[in-house]
DNA sequence: GAATCTTACCAAAACGTTTTGGAAAATTAT
DNA sequence: ATAATTTTCCAAAACGTTTTGGTAAGATTC
């Protein structure tokens, strides 16, 4: 039985109203007593009952992640490093992270649905935003508010955080072309993802700009294994490339595999380059040359701007942009 | 604004009581009338508030998993996998993962408390116990329900998974001696790890029954950097050792990034086995033996054991074993 | 010393459920 | 036809907060 705000209040012989907003810091209570009320509570071990207090404030302190259901495990090491990102960012600010993934009774779309209309969460968090999101339609529909890692081409106005990499990847491809690297390949993912989008559009600028003939693209489902098969067949074809540009790092993980398979010497025979820079890519054989992206600074922009946006305070549609470094290692000849 | 239960009842001429009970199948409601309810709830769109239920209910049907600190970022591959399993098998019954890590401000203790005070989660789940586990002593002294992956050695009894590998460990060095490698060191973790103790048991243990001379011992942070650093200076040393049993997958990434500096040739040179089993395992260079934790198993088993305590119908201190399966890659010469 | 203003407190309502303890209506038994 | 039983429904209380709209006492002003 945990201590409730009456005990607090009987010990003192206060009422509860008065507990309750020396707590909160209301200026209606004496210094002292407030003094008193927030060291006694301390004491006590009294934490608001937050079933309680939602219901009367109507209000969570809880952001909701759902991994999409287009990774049917979320293991993807991705997907930690965002959590940690969010989980650090929300405590913070004293707000929990709900999360969850679809399973095959209660689809996707239930599950927000559930968590919206039983007011279990304030908000969302949305990753691997794709083109036209229904998620976005549909949270914007309803008018729950949430934040996305990418802007869906749906013209819904929403805060959201943009990675540009434009430049970065011109300097990734001149890279490869100076390590003596000419026929590049872009090893994407599914087309509508706006990761794969924007990447390949990078991929495709740079290209043009150096002049380089069109490069090889192929597709994968972002997994690890997934990839393996795709690189596999493609290194089997007539004219193999020499660089694979993948569109994360656990692409590229199954493209190193298949390269070592295929007896080639990463780094000197092909060039194999990631994106994200999660953790264990400096710990590859040899290690992923990668365009990292500041995974703190962009759990903070959306936390913030989702939390903004709960307080009504929201410019409607903000973005913040954030760069990633690209981080040159052995994978591509150093 | 959601539709609350007034709503429902209000379009059909019936009390919120009936709606309640109906929703909930009771039995002392006409069937015609469920039928009518739970169709017209469904169109609205109805799901009940969840702060209002768990008032009343004095339940939040929703499960705390807390990333231990030790573990600064929770990005650990192996998490993910973990929470991917009991997310899994907590949506199956309805249930919700809480999930965070404790910040710099609000330790971990205090982020325990918090949530059992206030009554966000009805249980915990355990991970990464210790020999002596504050959390363990903590949540039982205190009556909080929880299940653990791993038993710590206060006997305190409590619903716990084991790995059991004693068998499977003595198979792999086996194949190990079988192979040609003979000098064994174990690269290890925090010394009160039960993970680590168990594991280094086993190790011990096998090389005692197969008659070999005692391995060497070597202590890391768990990291995939902390066991690089580590095992590039026992491969420095004057006669180092040709396998190294690692005490999870990520400390073998690690490993595997030493062996590849020191230019050595894994499988041939130098033997390297993880333990658990994660996904990109598979792909490392070259692929890495390890012994696979059955998650899917451990989740199930972990989630059963606690709702089962919830439900007021559990035996004091069930214990779950589950085996590893032994997978044999190319990194300890196929 | 009366009127006004501040300060420090509090009673009661509200949030949306679930559950308790009936009660009316319909059915069956006598 | 009446009594007993079953079926179907419901009013009201309770869960633990926060917030509204006060009030009494003390301080200040005239």
């Amino acid at each position: 039985m945990p201590t409730t705000i009456h005990d607090v209040a009987k010990k003192l012989n206060l009422s509860i109203t008065t507990v309750s907003r020396a707590l909160d810091g209301y200026d209606d209570v004496a210094d002292s007593t407030r003094k008193l009320v927030v060291v006694t509570a301390q004491k006590m071990g009294y934490a608001p009952n937050r079933a309680a207090r939602q219901l009367r404030r109507q209000k969570a302190e809880t952001i909701g992640f759902i991994i999409p259901s287009i990774s049917k495990h979320f293991n993807e090491p991705f997907f930690t490093e965002f959590m940690s990102g969010l989980g650090d960012e929300l405590s913070k600010r004293n707000f929990d992270l709900l999360v969850s993934n679809a399973t095959e009774d209660e689809g996707e779309r239930a599950l927000y649905h559930r968590w919206v209309n039983s007011q279990k969460v304030d908000g969302f968090i949305l990753n691997r935003v794709r083109r036209h999101d229904w998620r976005v339609e549909y949270l914007s529909e309803w008018g729950i508010p949430f934040a996305g890692l990418g802007r869906s081409h749906d013209g819904i106005p929403y805060p959201s955080v943009r990675i540009e990499a434009a430049d970065v990847y011109l300097n990734l491809v001149r890279h490869l072309i100076d390590r003596g690297f000419s026929r590049l390949a872009f090893i994407g993912g599914p087309a509508d993802l706006i990761n794969q989008i924007d990447r390949l559009k990078w991929f495709k600028n740079a290209l043009k700009k150096l002049k380089l003939e069109p490069g090889n693209l192929i597709t994968t489902d972002m997994s690890s294994t997934g990839a393996y098969e795709a690189v596999c067949a493609l290194l089997s074809s007539p004219t193999p490339p020499d660089a694979l540009l993948c569109v994360n790092d656990q692409t590229a993980y199954g493209a190193l595999h298949a390269a070592h398979e295929h007896g080639l010497t990463v780094g000197r025979d092909i060039a194999i380059a990631g994106f994200d820079g999660l953790r264990d890519s400096s710990h590859t054989e040899p290690p992923l040359t990668t365009l990292a992206v500041p995974m703190p600074e962009i759990a903070h922009a959306l936390v913030q701007m989702l939390l903004k946006k709960l307080n009504g305070e929201a410019s409607e549609a903000e973005e913040v942009v954030v760069l990633p470094e690209l981080c040159i290692r052995a994978s591509t000849g150093g």
